[in-house]
DNA sequence: GAAATTACGTCAGCCATGTTGACATATTTA
DNA sequence: TAAATATGTCAACATGGCTGACGTAATTTC
């Protein structure tokens, strides 16, 4: 019974059916909460060693799958007001992890990019959750990928799914600037 | 192509390769950023309107999961310190959805129940996340629930699973308490 | 070309929720 | 009886959200 939850979730149920039993459904609901503390947990830590939190790692990592976005558009992804990210956004500029552009076409934008520092940090950062997922993801399954994916995918609102799936698509074909290229 | 996250994710790529690639690597790491905030973010809207936050929420759902829970129980679920529990907990029995019986065995403990009104937060909110997790996982794919439930369980740290697996196992056969029962 | 809008920054204060450290009290266990 | 346990509480602090207000430079619109 190694790595199963339990008999109840993953061994007696056909889980063939669509609808969800409730048992289930809570199930989940309480595994999005636990896996959520976790995933968090690996660059949480290293963040402390910077004196950095979740906030900045944010911007790290978008800004680091799009180089050049303006404040604007980072504001959209994170859904903060930008009193909430300037205070983050400064402080990665002054400690030398963020440096700002002045936008050639709008000289009113200050395009947002990654110093080698903090694409550094970046990668240090989601090494140990691409780890985690492809650990959780790589089961005898099969295609477990592409579903859970899928399902995450609807986990987001439906008003914020095109978005969501503009920006995956978007820094998709910005291609390795994720992988330190 | 609606309701696809991109061509990029679900449609090029033979998924059912056991290794992931990095691209899609990444963007489960956002997609797990994107689902969790949209996941939350129900609930948050109604406990506002009781003048309470995401804290007092897992307080009330873990409770009424395992009624007669002790606050040390609870303490290892939440994973926060005493006083950050005390604050909130205060809150809730104040206001009449949480109150405390002394335990039988032990007089120490104070054993922590839902009132009728806590119970029926706590339906309130589970209500949203519920449909949203139904909605997500009844894709034509079949067995999504199955292979979801397993990874967001791998999600967890090894460390933690002894942990969670106990829980999810505990609240199950504790019946049908989450649903009004 | 003047006016309105946009992109961005900043000051000030507030709130929720986490933290550490210290101390108190009742009860159970050794 | 002494030590450990279960719980509560006070005080101070950090992070990261929020609102409201105001300012400046650049662009767009009429």
């Amino acid at each position: 019974m190694a790595d199963v939850i339990s008999a109840q979730g993953l061994g007696d149920h056909p889980a063939s059916e669509h609808a969800l039993s409730d048992q289930d459904t809570v199930a989940l609901i309480e595994l999005m909460f636990f896996a959520y503390r976790d995933f968090v947990s690996d660059p949480d830590e290293i963040l402390g060693q910077y004196g950095f939190g979740r906030a900045h790692h944010r911007v790290l990592h978008f800004v680091g799958r799009d180089p050049g976005m303006t404040v604007q558009q980072l504001l959209d992804i994170l859904q903060i007001t930008k009193q909430s990210l300037g205070r983050v956004l400064k402080e990665l500029i002054d400690k030398g992890y963020v440096f700002q552009k002045e936008g050639e076409t709008d000289r009113r934008q200050r395009l947002l990019h990654l110093t080698a520092a903090g694409e550094e940090l970046r990668q240090r950062l989601m090494g140990p959750q691409m780890n985690r997922i492809r650990r959780a993801v790589a089961l005898p399954e099969g295609n477990a990928a592409h579903l859970y994916r899928k399902v995450l995918y609807h986990m987001v609102s439906p008003a914020n799914r095109e978005a969501v799936r503009d920006w995956i698509d978007r820094a998709s074909l910005l291609g390795d600037s994720q992988n330190g290229g």
